[in-house]
DNA sequence: GCCACACGACCTGTATACAGGTTGCATATC
DNA sequence: GATATGCAACCTGTATACAGGTCGTGTGGC
């Protein structure tokens, strides 16, 4: 079967009556895009054809094209100067890149959020800790990788260091679309779980340092699933 | 008198018979800009209109937006959606946060380096560290200031970990090009130089802990001369 | 049966056209 | 003289047009 048979719409088309118009196309394109990568609805390596995507969107090939471009930026798409775009399938050794980069700045991110983290953003954090917890009960993957978004992000948000805090998310999402990640292994979704609590437990202290020391050994531990998981094959 | 007059052209006009075609007028723009901003060319705040950048080109408002847009993705120009383009003008907090990733950073960058450079790279570093030592000697700060961005993208060349190095190298252009850097200061630039060798010096010796220590100490002392200077004045 | 080549569909990169909104100035009004 | 208002230039966001190149297919030759 044709894996780039446009049968099946990749994007939902743009609303363009309904929407707030002051929120760009680009924008609006950007975000359609990247939740189908990340949803796994389109794989790594895939071509994305600007032409075909502003048709399913319902826009023209201008918008698309910048929102490509942006997630080229970002690592998630790959731009082929001349012949197409493609959803990025990193190398193994790109995954290890990614992730020692976020060994070197995710604990960091935990170290200030836990001294300038607000209310409202402990609340979300503590919020989306029980989301992660109810998900494992359940058995619910897609609750699970949605409390998680939101776990990372307010983490990031509550460092105080804007910038330090999109580098830890853009390190993210550079990898965790991958099959290689957690989402997979059932059995890493729980013991990520439990390393999720030790961090948040830390930042609802105000311990800096354990904050920090709780999400190095996440990462850690992140790295060496992924190394056992391939090792394993 | 007017800033933004288009009388002094910010850029020099793309020559589409003589360069390569194969690469895109919208990396050759990026270039242009990119170099411009950095030379100081056009100052923090300043508008950079799309259509008239265009017109400086040569070329059409497409690829030069492409590039501005990649700009504002590496935090070196501000969009302000339907109004302007302008040069970014990061506050202090701004600039503090970038140099605290940087402090995350670097010195892993350099304890890579120190372990992977190969004798290519460590000639071309040799080199950029004598042509800072000669700029020193010759009072030339544009010369300095072309050794030093040699001497950093060699180092970041030669991590081996390309993600790392990039970021390295974004999070420096962020700032770089400020006046409130190192740029304006001659003994700054003086101590600067010294502390260049001494990482130059740890990783000819392939000692990654005293490369890393170095580069921290080089960082902490950037972070401090930007503080004297700001109480300074 | 296998390889070379030509054709055609498609796609990207760039240019241009159009619409809506913003800014700044000049004029009018109080 | 100070403030409100209307206008005009300009600028961005989006759509569309055009040119060149790439890739796959199918045909012809061996």
């Amino acid at each position: 079967m044709d894996v780039q048979s446009s049968t099946s719409s990749l994007v939902a088309p743009i609303n363009l009556d309904t929407a707030d118009p002051a929120v760009l196309l680009r924008d609006r394109a950007y975000d359609q895009i990247k939740a189908a990568i990340r949803l796994g609805q389109v794989q790594p390596g895939q071509p994305l054809s600007e032409t075909r995507l502003s048709k399913q969107l319902g826009i023209s090939r201008t918008p698309v094209r910048e929102a490509l471009q942006l997630l080229a930026q970002e690592g998630l798409v790959q731009v082929i100067p001349g012949r197409a775009v493609t959803v990025a399938a990193p190398s193994l050794h790109d995954v290890m890149d990614a992730i020692h980069v976020r060994f070197l700045i995710e604990p960091e991110v935990a170290r200030l959020a836990a001294k300038h983290i607000n209310d409202s953003q402990l609340q979300t954090l503590l919020n989306a800790q029980a989301g992660l917890d109810a998900a494992i009960s359940a058995g619910d993957r897609t609750a699970w990788s949605r409390a998680d978004n939101i776990y990372h992000e307010t983490i990031s948000a509550a460092c105080s260091n804007q910038l330090l805090g999109d580098l830890a998310l853009q390190m993210r999402n550079r990898v965790s679309y991958l099959s290689i990640d957690a989402q997979g292994n059932w059995e890493r979704l729980v013991v990520c779980t439990v390393e999720h609590q030790h961090v948040v437990n830390a930042i609802e202290n105000h311990d800096s340092e354990e904050a920090a020391r709780q999400m190095r050994q996440h990462i850690e531990a992140y790295r060496e699933s992924i190394i056992r998981r391939l090792s394993h094959r």
